[in-house]
DNA sequence: ATTATTATGCTACTCAGTTGCAATTGCCAC
DNA sequence: GTGGCAATTGCAACTGAGTAGCATAATAAT
């Protein structure tokens, strides 16, 4: 593995651009970026990830990282996750459904306690009813799966 | 309702005192004090919560309580929740089996999004199955429920 | 190109939670 | 009870994620 290596996130600028062109909002350098961070990782990332990733190409300030990622979540793009350790983390929506609409639903996410890494169990998890006491009205449901993953067993 | 009302948990210190003695571990006032403000509660309590709590009767440093939460998680007495304010909240555990029996099981919680209280909801969610990918192993899941609770529709 | 609007970058801040250490307290042996 | 040691508390200073204000820079509409 060479230090010149490209990062990954590169070949997902293009998808990036048009994903935000979709939003009918500005399309910026940082939101370009950001976004195609997110569309690199299969996991999810903290903003310090995120940060760290565009480092060399397109260094960002670390408040407008925060600033795009929270955007991100309010345009319906990506969805933000409350780790353990206090840090939000950042996941690309699985099925684009038309932007603005806020995909209020599941999230099923699995997280290893020994690397700390953010997995998002969407596929695998099935849907399950919640009865909830008189009156709760319920918006959002979050499922965490705390554990080891596959590769830190 | 007066100011001098006493607090609630008062009537809670002989629990908490007995149940602080069933652990082998010393017994002290804060953590006599901070179990019985979790034991009157229904609710998760915030470190802050706590603190309030214990003012006036038993004022406690903020860095004692911090410290004697974690105590009662490592102990199997209560256990934590991560809230989407980046906010730790404690709550006893609703079975108390022999301490020192570390509780990895499921959670499920409520969180209303007016009043931020969050609330346990073990006793009305089923158990159900979770399927994780090949090599994933699972130690605990937490389920969270997001919505208006009863009292904030 | 010019201009109004919006986003970025920077600095300084807030706030939950932690660390180090000296002073205190609980508990055991006597 | 009293002495002594280990564990706990309280205090002060720190860390690190996230936020607010504001001047500057970039976007996109005319």
């Amino acid at each position: 593995m060479q230090l010149s290596m490209k990062p990954a996130y590169l070949s997902h600028l293009q998808a990036a651009e048009s994903a935000i062109r979709a939003t009918g909002e500005r399309l910026t350098q940082p939101r370009v970026a950001v976004l195609a961070c997110l569309l690199a990782s299969e996991r999810a990332s903290s903003h310090l990830d995120v940060a760290a990733m565009l480092v060399d190409h397109h260094a960002v300030d670390r408040v407008t990282v925060y600033r795009v990622l929270e955007w991100l979540v309010n345009q319906g793009i990506s969805h933000r996750i409350a780790g353990d350790d206090r840090v939000w983390r950042f996941m690309i929506n699985p099925q684009q459904t038309s932007a603005k609409t806020v995909a209020h639903g599941h999230h099923a996410h699995f997280v290893c306690e020994a690397c700390r890494q953010t997995f998002c169990l969407d596929k695998t998890i099935p849907k399950f009813d919640v009865k909830l006491p008189k009156g709760f009205r319920p918006s959002e449901i979050d499922l965490l799966v705390r554990g080891r993953c596959a590769a830190c067993v």
